[in-house]
DNA sequence: AAAGATTGAAGCCTCAATCTTC
DNA sequence: GAAGATTGAGGCTTCAATCTTT
C-alpha cells in the first residue's frame, strides 16, 4: 500500500471527523450532523487521493490536474485532439484552467494547439508522441500505486461509486439522461442515421 | 436541493466518470478500473460539495477554508484557543496554510493571535465575538443548505462514511489506536491519573 | 538538533473582464 | 449578441528556506 510523504507528516491521534460530528449531535443539529460528516470525509479522502497521485506523478514532471488532460487526449478523443472547450467540460473545470493547463503542457512539448479547420474561435489540443509516451508510462505507475492500492474489496468500491453517484446526479455535476451516442457526438463521430 | 451556479454552467451529457472506466477496462488495466472510477468520483463529489460551500459561506465573506478553522475554534477548543500547530493537525493542511488561514480571519477581526503563556515559539489563535457569531450565522445556513441537502439516505450516508474511514486510516489520516483521552490531553485537558 | 511559525515561490482553481470570431 | 479562448486578480495549497525558541 502506498503512503503520501504528506499524509505521515501531520498525523493525528483521533478521528477530527468523528470528533467534529460529536460537537453537531451535543448541539442539536442532529438532522445535519450525519451530512456534516460525510461531506468532510469526502474532503479528507479527496486530499489523502490527490497526495498520492501527485507523488506518483511527480518522477514525471506531472501534476494530477495536467495528466488527467493529457489522458483525456490520449484515450477519449478522436486523433488524441479534442477543443480546449471540450476539455473544459470534461473535467468539469474552467476555460481559464484549461487554458493554464495547456499552456504548461505545451511548453512542455507534451501537447500542442492547433486551429480549429472550420471554426477560427475554437483552439484543438492534439497530444504529442512524447505526450503519448508520458501518459502510458505514468499511467502504469498511477495504476500499480494508487488504483489498485485502494483498501477496499470491488464489491465495496462499486458501492462508493455509487453512492458518489447520486451525489453527483443530484447537483448537475451531468445530465443524467445522456445517452451513449452524445459521447460520440462530441467527439467528432459521425451518427449514422 | 442546492445546486451550486457553477455546476451547471459546464454540464455535459454523459458521465466522464463512466467513460473514463470503459477506457481502462477496454485498454486492459481490468484490475485496476475500479479503484481509478472510484477516485475520479471521490474527486468529483469534492469539488461539488467544495463549489456548495463557498456559495453558502460567500455571503458571510468566508470560505469553506477559513469556516473550518472558526469552527474549530469555536466548538472543539478549550476557551476557543488553540495554538497554529494543533489547527494544522485537526485541519491536516501544512502550517503555511494555517499561518495564510489565520492572517486572513485576523483582518477580518475573526480570530486573534495570542502568545503562547509557557512557550514563546507557539502562537495561538483566539476565536473573538465577531467570530463567533459568524461561525454561527454560517453553520445554519450551511447546514439547512448543504449538510442537510444530501440526497442519501442515514443509512447510505453511514455507509460511505465507514468505506471513506477505511480508505483514510488506511492512508494514515490520524492513527487509528488514538484513544479517546489523547484528544482531551491535545486541548489542554489535564490527565486525571 | 528539533519544534513552531513565517515567508516567498509556484501550482491549481475561480471569477470577471476582454478580445476575436461566429 | 453569443461562443471560444485568454488575461489578470485573488484565494487555497504545497514545498523549501529561514528565523526564533526550546
Amino acid at each position: 500500500v502506498y503512503h503520501a510523504a504528506v499524509a505521515t507528516s501531520r498525523s493525528l491521534s483521533f478521528d477530527p471527523v468523528a470528533a467534529a460530528r460529536e460537537v453537531w449531535t451535543s448541539k442539536g443539529w442532529g438532522s445535519a450532523a450525519i451530512g456534516m460528516q460525510t461531506v468532510t470525509s469526502v474532503m479528507r479522502a479527496h486530499q489523502l487521493f490527490l497526495a498520492q497521485a501527485n507523488d506518483v506523478l511527480r518522477s514525471f514532471k506531472l501534476t494530477f490536474a495536467r495528466y488527467e488532460v493529457l489522458a483525456w487526449l490520449a484515450w477519449n478523443a478522436d486523433c488524441g485532439q479534442l477543443s480546449l472547450t471540450q476539455i473544459g467540460e470534461r473535467l468539469q473545470v474552467t476555460p481559464a484552467t484549461v487554458t493554464s493547463a495547456i499552456d504548461r503542457l505545451e511548453a512542455d512539448d507534451l501537447v500542442r494547439r492547433l486551429q480549429h479547420p472550420s471554426d477560427a474561435r475554437s483552439t484543438l489540443a492534439e497530444i504529442t508522441p512524447k505526450g503519448l509516451k508520458t501518459v502510458a508510462a505514468a499511467t502504469d505507475v498511477l495504476n500499480e500505486k494508487v488504483y489498485e492500492a485502494i483498501p477496499l474489496s470491488e464489491d465495496q468500491m462499486e458501492q462508493l461509486i455509487q453512492l458518489l453517484l447520486t451525489i453527483r446526479v443530484d447537483a448537475g455535476d451531468f445530465s443524467a439522461q445522456g445517452r451513449a451516442e452524445e459521447w460520440h457526438e462530441s467527439n467528432g463521430h459521425a451518427k449514422h442515421d
